[in-house]
DNA sequence: ATAGACTCTGTACTACAGTACGGTGTCAAG
DNA sequence: CTTGACACCGTACTGTAGTACAGAGTCTAT
């Protein structure tokens, strides 16, 4: 069953959105905002829903808004190969925001075991940890 | 060698932050602002380049200046029950993060493959299938 | 016909961690 | 004694992804 005739809070029930999302969408022009008949309102189809999936979609994916918007200029099937770029570009920055998180896990679960042994102590091995931490850059 | 009589600058260029890091890490409470000499200019410390060390360190780790200034509180050794805690919580907190960011690494490097196989065809499998995922909630 | 629900529009606010700026004051060197 | 560099102070702006709200108009059910 297709529906053509959504008002837009029809629209942001279906595509599990909030109303506002959807104008701030238009804004940024990641949605199109279909012309009002003249003191009516505005209707929306499937397409605009099929439309936010996209972008949800790729939100999860890590992609910002500003990346789905190329990607949406892209999107006719003749750009694959600035699509693959952009794409790993993305994989390249989630794993390396993957490595930083998993030294983090590192040192983090260190310190939470340091105060498991050293219990009874007069000063915070937790604290002073960070304290005398050599400080690293970046 | 010890300096007791840096100003807000030489402290920033030691400490290795911004000028308006510092007045803004004494807004927030995070470095105390010393009494200005009537109609001079402030001095700082090495205890308080350390402090900015600390605060650094702990951001690094994760810390949001909010949690930060928690820990900075618990600071006098007595309350290491409470500091663990607070890094117990951020712990499964980088974990659970740390797992989102590894399956969207899977999916993503997924999609990428994806498109080094189908190489020539009209339509981009890369948007297709974020154009056709079944939308997970997260 | 009127109440309540919804839409439209523009603007302002949220969190987070700062950065930037404008105007004024102070200090040291030349 | 004036120039330039820095300090002080408060406020406003940055990016990211929305959310909230005020005031007006419109649509629907009773």
């Amino acid at each position: 069953m297709t529906n053509q005739l959504l008002t837009i809070g029809k629209l942001a029930k279906l595509a599990g959105v909030n109303v506002e999302t959807i104008r701030f969408y238009q804004r940024r022009g990641h949605l199109h905002e279909p012309k009002k008949p003249l003191g009516g309102v505005r209707h929306y189809g499937d397409a605009d829903v099929s439309r936010i999936h996209f972008v949800k979609s790729a939100q999860r994916l890590g992609f910002t808004l500003e990346e789905i918007l190329l990607l949406l200029k892209l999107d006719d099937g003749a750009h694959c190969v600035e699509a693959k770029e952009i794409a790993e570009l993305k994989l390249a920055k989630v794993r390396s925001k993957l490595a930083d998180l998993k030294s983090i896990e590192k040192e983090l679960s260190a310190l939470v075991k340091k105060c498991d042994i050293s219990r009874g102590n007069v000063c915070c091995p937790l604290i002073d940890s960070i304290q005398h931490a050599h400080v690293s850059d970046k």
